[in-house]
DNA sequence: GTGAAAGCGCTAACAA
DNA sequence: TTGTTAGCGCTTTCAC
């Protein structure tokens, strides 16, 4: 046994060929599982292929093919849970599909995606899945709609874009949200959210390239507004794009004088981080401050008290755009779907009355 | 402008020398970077790829050089915080040496890692680096090395391969931890990981096959002995492989019978899940029971009481081993190194006394 | 500095 | 059923 290639050029058709005493073409046909072989033939190639250790060079199959079994994909962050285990539905609905899956990390920059869907796309992948950072400056996706690739949208819809698009009823949620809070007394709410834009000014939605997290702006602005709260938009807080940003935002929010009485968190790891400010600030959850988060994420049901949540399908999220993208590989030519999954909210006890305080200050 | 193909074949080198009215050999020469062209040659053949928005072909590319520019990883499951850590540590020192990573998540089973490592190598990645799920089965990686790649193992070491490795001081640490456990006062301490063998009861260590959970229980067993516990061993509990199994154990650890008065969590997934179930139970951390997991994942900090954990250099593990893999890449030549990080605990609040009622029991 | 031609490992017509 | 012959898009001698 182990005739194996120390570390010399890797062994071909053409070798297996040889050995095995028939043409490169009949010993590519077994090898490569298509066409049709006598039993003789095929056992005495497989016998070959074994005796040298034949290993198909998967680049070469798929420049002659043009198809590479692999799905790309690219999210914002994959440490973020939320993307994480979106991942993992795509995952799970690729395999079951037999395609493979290649991830890139655009860390929520346009650059670095334009750059990941390019480098993909060169790769050959046979489809994408993209978290689009904005809705800005998209040409990098039309370019692959150009390239003959099918396109699928995950968490974030782009209206120019018709293509097949899975999402959430952000909006709806939002204002679900936003009622529970309102519902419990608060009119002092701020939201917090990861885009930036304009130093973290809020002005209005029209600054607001992420469709998920306009639409989520909206509905809280909308609930705000028809619960008579007087100008919203400047409880909308920008840029809490890493811990220490949000760190940042939270200490200030946080702070005696123009403190809110409840906050709305846009993603987990932004409400963690407000949630451990008001820890350090020593405020107690729900009686001084009441918190609901975005993502229904491990720490949010060990904390005293667990975290009231909205819950996204997040697995499904995943599984469903990657089912629709392989529906496309697989020929589908119908048009564009754009699915939105419902969400729900996980009540738990993060939301309280507005502290007296607030009653005092407001008379 | 727009001359774009509208779906049909993509443009290659040959379209551009045609439109730019030079030879193939001289537009790839510009096109790739090499060889040496006059200016005006450059800059006509610039002009006609941009003008016939051409884009080179990586897999053609990687088929003739025979290097794809990417390092190929295999981790045991992305959804672990540890592992999207270490990934975030990889991908940085990919990029800064400017290479791309392809991930693969093994879900901790050989079968998959195995497939995994055959794609990887299929397309032709330049090196790997993996993390290793068996000690046993080690065939694939040692094809890998006759493959004539480089590999490089995560976290996890394989004494009969002389790799690059990067692992943490395990077995040490795991002193570390069981001492501040016994210096509290605790004999009888428990010890649960994911590692599964032989139906989840523990005889002796050569049924752990992953290195780094091996060397864990070995120190904690080392720590019980030389505190005079007696059989240590029937404190080990292996198979904490999902929340639900986790869950199922700690359920049954719990139960007022023969409840441990402390326990130790081999990693953060655990660990939270057993904090759920003696919230569940009503317990309070730690007078009835203390906890210490290991990785200092985020909820760790927000729960009351905080936990005490053991601190790895998660993110480094990943930059280390990368940094290694690419040396190797360049030429390095030097032996096989083993790196060994040094990690520390982090005291929170999660350690006491244990209770009067196991003091009372035990006389 | 530029071009012609060979070849990477595989699949895909087309013949036999 | 099997073999022959072209390529896929790129890089890379080796001449000019």
């Amino acid at each position: 046994m182990k005739k194996a290639t120390p570390k010399s050029r890797s062994v071909t058709v053409s070798d297996v060929a040889r050995e095995a005493k028939v043409s490169k073409a009949t010993a590519a046909r077994v090898l490569g599982g298509y066409g049709a072989v006598s039993d003789k033939v095929h056992a005495d190639v497989m016998a070959a292929a074994k005796a040298l250790d034949y290993r198909p060079n998967e680049l070469a199959r798929s420049m002659t093919t043009g198809k590479s079994g692999i799905i790309g994909v690219v999210v914002g962050d994959i440490e973020n849970p939320f993307f994480s285990l979106a991942v993992r539905g795509i995952s799970d609905a690729a395999r079951a599909a037999g395609f493979n899956v290649i991830l890139a990390n655009s860390g929520e920059q346009i650059e670095v995606e334009k750059a990941a869907v390019r480098l993909l796309i060169g790769k050959r992948v046979d489809g994408l899945i993209v978290t689009p950072a904005e809705s800005r400056d998209i040409s990098h996706l039309r370019d692959i709609y150009r390239s003959g690739r099918p396109l699928a949208l995950l968490d974030r819809a782009l209206p120019d874009l018709d293509v097949d698009t899975v999402t959430v009823d952000d909006r709806d949620v939002a204002m679900r949200a936003t009622r529970i809070l309102v519902e419990a007394g608060h009119r002092e709410i701020a939201y917090v959210t990861a885009v930036d834009a304009d130093g973290g000014r809020f002005r209005d939605l029209t600054q607001i390239y992420t469709s998920s997290v306009r639409e989520r702006i909206e509905g809280f602005l909308a609930v705000c507004h028809d619960a008579g709260i007087a100008d919203p938009k400047r409880h909308v807080h920008l840029g809490a794009t890493s811990p220490e940003e949000t760190c940042r935002i939270a200490t200030k929010l946080l702070s005696p004088s123009d403190r809110p009485t409840a906050i709305l968190a846009s993603d987990s790891l932004i409400g963690l981080e407000i949630f451990k400010v008001i820890l350090a600030l020593g405020l107690s959850v729900p009686k001084d401050i009441s918190l609901i988060t975005f993502h229904d994420a491990d720490w949010t049901s060990v904390t005293s008290p667990p975290i009231t949540v909205v819950d996204q399908p997040v697995y499904s999220l995943g599984k469903s755009v990657a089912e629709l993208l392989i529906r496309r590989l697989q020929g589908d030519t119908r048009p564009a779907e754009r699915l939105v999954l419902p969400t729900s909210i996980i009540e738990r006890g993060s939301v309280g009355s507005p502290p007296k305080r607030s009653l005092e200050t407001a008379g």
